[in-house]
RNA sequence: GCGAUAGUAGUCUAGUGGUAGGACAGUGGCUUCCCAAGCCACUAACUCGGGUUCGAAUCCCGGCUAUCGCACCA
C-alpha cells in the first residue's frame, strides 16, 4: 500500500525537495540530493536553528574540515570504538558480528576480546543464517568511517569525520581564549559528517553523508545551573523517562523545573536544551504532539555520560525516529584529548574570594645533596619537592630506586601562598541535531490530502518561516496588464528580501493548487479591482481564505508574515 | 551484505520474442475575473552491462536502486 512515506518521498522527488544522488549515473543508498526547493527548505532551517543557538544563545559558528588526520580521531576514540569486528559465514557468505557471535557461544565480553580470541571463539558456532559451523574464520575491523590517505604518496591516515563535534573539542583553547576564559561558552557548528553504515535502508533517515547541526557547550562541573533557566522553566514537554521505559508506560508530561527538581533530568542545563528543542521543532513545523524525549537507558548510555535524551519524532512510517541527541558528556572528551595531545584543555575560574593556603615546601640543601648524590641529585632534589616528609627524612623514587634522604639534607619551608582560582575541565552539554531527519519528519507532518468538491489537493502545511517560495504571485488572466501590474510586484517582494514567484499559466486555481503542493504559504492576485482599487487579494494556503489588501501595504504585510510575526488570522480579524 | 520481489516519459500505469500506448503533470496557444474547468498542438520512457537469438524492453546472468524478511545500525 502507499503508505505516508512513499506520498512524501514521490512529492518530494517531483516537484524537487529531495532525489536520490547522481541517478544519472545509478544512485548508492545512503547518499540524496537537495534539489532547488528541498536546498532552500534546508539552509531555512539550519538558519532558524542559527537564530535559536548563535544568536539567541551567544554561541558563535565554527566550521571545520570534514577531513580529520588520525591522531583526532585516536583521542575520540572514533579509529577504535567506532570499528566494529566483523565475520563472514564461510558457507553462506552472510556478514555477523564477531562478538555477538561469541556471546552467544557463552563467552562474556565478546566485545573486548582481540581479533584473535574472537576467532578462536567462533570456530564451533553456528551461523545464525545457514546453520553451518563455521570453523576457522578471519574476523576483521569494520570502522564506520570513511577512511583516506592525505596528500600524493603519503602514507597519511586521513578520516572522513563521523560528526561535527570534534572540530570543535580540537579547537578548544583558541575558543576558550575567544571567550576570554569565561565559563559558560560554547561553539556550534553545522556542517556534513559521514559514516559508512553496513546497509543504509530508511531514505533521509540514515545516510551515509548526512548534516549535523550541533552545539558544544562548556560549563563548569560545579555549576549545572543555566544563567538562563527562567526562560523555560515552566515549560512543559513529553519526557520518556527510564522508570516509564522499564515499566512499560507512557510518557509524562513535567515542566522543566519539575523534572529537574524531581531528579528526572539531571539539570538545568539539560532541560534547558531539552526545551529549546521542543520549541525550535515546533517552530519548524514539526507535531508537538508527535515529540518526546526519551531517557537513554544506563546499560545503552555510553559510560562517561551523566545523562543522555533523545527528542523523538514520531513518523507514520518509521514509528519514534530519534532526530536530536542531547547528553551531558562529562569532561570525557576534553580529557582524551588532553591524554593524546599536550594541552591542558582547563578554564582558570578563579575563586569568589582569593583563599589563603599554607603549603609546605622542601628546599634541598644542594651544598649536602649535591656532593652526596652526584650525578642523582637534581632528580632527587626535584622528587623531594613532592615528596611527604617523615620525622627524620624522606623517601623518594628515582628511576625505580627508593631512597631516603636523611632529613639533614634539606629545610622544610612553610609558606602563606593566595591561591585565586583552580584549572578546570569543564564539561561538555551536547545537543546534536540531525538535519535531515529535522526536514523529513518536518515534511510527513506537513503532508496532507484532502477532499475539496471531490477533488484531492495536496497541501505541504510548511511553516511559513522555512516555506522555500514564500509567496506566488498571479495575474488572474494574462491581459488588460495585469500581468506587467503582477511582474511589478513580483519585483518589490524580491527586492524586499521575500522569494516570490511569478506565474501566468493555467487556470488560476491549477496556479495555487501548484503552490499548494510545495507549501507556499500565500498566492497574491492581481485583478480588475487591482487598476481600479489598488487592491489584490492575498490567499492563504491552508484556508484557502482571501483577504483584499491595498497595493501598497503588500510588501510590508508580506515581510511580517513570512517572518512569523503576524498570521493570515490577524488580517481577517482587522 | 544475504534471500525474496520489482524496475516502461516528471508521476501512475498498459503491453507483447518483431523497437511502445493511456492517464495525469509539463510546454506553447485559444478561452477564462478566483481554486487541478474546456479546446488545439507539442515535449517526453522500456534501470544499466553482458549473453541467447535473424531480432530482446520481453528469456538468461550480473551490477545498481527500491520494497519486504534476516543481519547490521544513532
Amino acid at each position: 500500500m502507499s503508505d505516508i512515506y512513499e506520498k512524501v518521498i514521490e512529492l518530494a522527488k517531483r516537484r524537487g525537495f529531495v532525489w536520490p544522488s547522481a541517478e544519472l549515473y545509478g544512485s548508492v543508498a545512503g547518499f540524496i540530493d537537495y534539489g532547488p526547493l528541498g536546498a532552500m527548505t534546508k539552509r531555512r532551517i539550519e538558519d532558524i536553528w542559527r537564530h535559536y543557538y548563535i544568536i539567541r544563545e551567544g554561541y558563535y559558528e565554527i566550521e571545520c574540515p570534514t577531513v580529520g588526520t588520525e591522531a583526532i580521531y585516536l583521542a575520540s576514540g572514533h579509529a577504535k570504538g567506532f570499528a566494529d569486528k566483523m565475520c563472514q559465514c564461510p558457507h553462506c557468505h552472510e556478514y555477523f558480528r564477531a562478538d555477538h557471535l561469541a556471546e552467544a557461544c557463552g563467552i562474556e565480553n565478546g566485545a573486548v576480546l582481540s581479533k584473535e580470541d574472537l576467532a578462536a571463539a567462533i570456530t564451533d558456532a553456528a551461523c545464525p543464517s545457514c546453520g553451518e559451523t563455521f570453523g576457522q574464520t578471519e574476523v576483521f575491523d569494520f570502522n564506520l568511517m570513511f577512511q583516506t590517505t592525505i596528500g600524493p604518496g603519503s602514507q597519511r591516515k586521513g578520516y572522513l569525520r563521523p560528526e561535527t563535534a570534534q572540530g570543535i573539542f580540537t579547537d578548544f583553547s583558541r575558543l576558550s581564549r575567544f571567550y576570554r576564559q569565561k565559563l559558560p561558552f560554547g561553539a556550534v557548528q553545522i556542517g556534513k559528517s559521514y559514516r559508512n553504515e553496513i546497509s543504509p535502508r530508511q531514505g533521509m533517515i540514515r545516510l551515509r553523508e548526512f548534516t549535523q547541526a550541533e552545539a558544544e557547550i562548556f560549563v563548569n562541573p560545579e555549576e549545572k545551573t543555566h544563567p538562563a533557566f527562567a526562560r523555560y522553566a515552566d515549560y512543559s514537554v513529553d519526557l520518556w523517562a527510564i522508570e516509564q521505559q522499564q515499566q512499560n508506560t507512557e510518557a509524562i508530561t513535567k515542566t522543566m523545573r519539575q523534572a529537574v527538581d524531581e531528579g528526572i533530568i539531571a539539570n538545568e542545563y539539560i532541560a534547558y536544551y531539552l526545551a529549546l528543542t521542543h520549541e525550535l521543532l515546533a517552530t519548524i513545523g514539526v507535531d508537538p504532539k508527535r515529540t518526546r524525549f526519551r531517557q537513554h537507558l544506563p546499560d545503552e548510555r555510553a559510560h562517561y555520560a551523566i545523562d543522555c535524551w533523545d527528542a523523538e519524532v514520531y513518523s507514520e512510517r518509521f514509528g519514534w525516529v530519534e532526530v536530536v541527541g542531547i547528553a551531558d558528556r562529562t569532561d570525557y572528551d576534553l580529557r582524551a584529548h588532553a591524554a593524546e595531545s599536550s594541552d591542558s584543555m582547563t578554564v582558570f575560574v578563579p575563586f569568589d574570594e582569593v583563599r589563603k593556603e599554607t603549603r609546605k615546601r622542601i628546599v634541598a640543601n644542594m651544598g649536602v645533596l649535591g656532593p652526596k648524590y652526584r650525578g642523582k641529585a637534581a632528580k632527587i632534589a626535584a622528587a623531594l619537592e613532592e615528596a611527604m616528609p617523615g620525622p627524620d627524612g624522606a623517601e623518594v623514587v628515582v628511576d625505580g630506586e627508593t631512597i631516603f634522604v636523611p632529613g639533614d639534607l634539606y629545610t622544610l619551608h612553610e609558606e602563606e601562598v593566595e591561591v585565586r582560582g583552580a584549572e578546570v575541565m569543564p564539561h561538555v552539554i551536547e545537543p546534536s541535531y540531525g538535519v535531515d531527519r529535522m526536514i523529513y519528519s518536518v515534511l510527513e507532518h506537513a503532508y496532507e490530502e484532502e477532499e475539496i468538491d471531490g477533488e484531492v489537493r495536496t497541501v505541504l502545511h510548511l511553516a511559513p518561516c522555512i516555506a522555500p517560495v514564500q509567496v506566488a504571485v498571479f495575474p488572474l488572466v494574462k491581459k488588460d496588464g495585469l500581468d506587467t501590474i503582477a511582474r511589478e510586484i513580483t519585483v518589490d517582494l524580491q527586492d524586499a528580501g521575500v522569494l516570490a514567484d511569478y506565474d501566468d499559466n493555467g487556470a488560476i486555481g491549477r496556479r495555487y493548487r501548484r503552490q499548494d503542493e510545495i507549501g507556499t504559504p500565500f498566492a497574491v492576485t492581481v485583478d480588475t479591482e487591482t487598476k481600479e482599487e489598488g487592491t489584490v487579494t492575498l490567499r492563504d494556503r491552508d484556508s484557502m481564505a482571501q483577504v483584499r489588501v491595498k497595493t501598497d501595504d503588500l510588501v510590508q504585510t508580506l515581510v511580517s508574515l513570512t517572518r512569523g510575526r503576524t498570521t493570515f488570522a490577524d488580517l481577517t480579524t482587522e
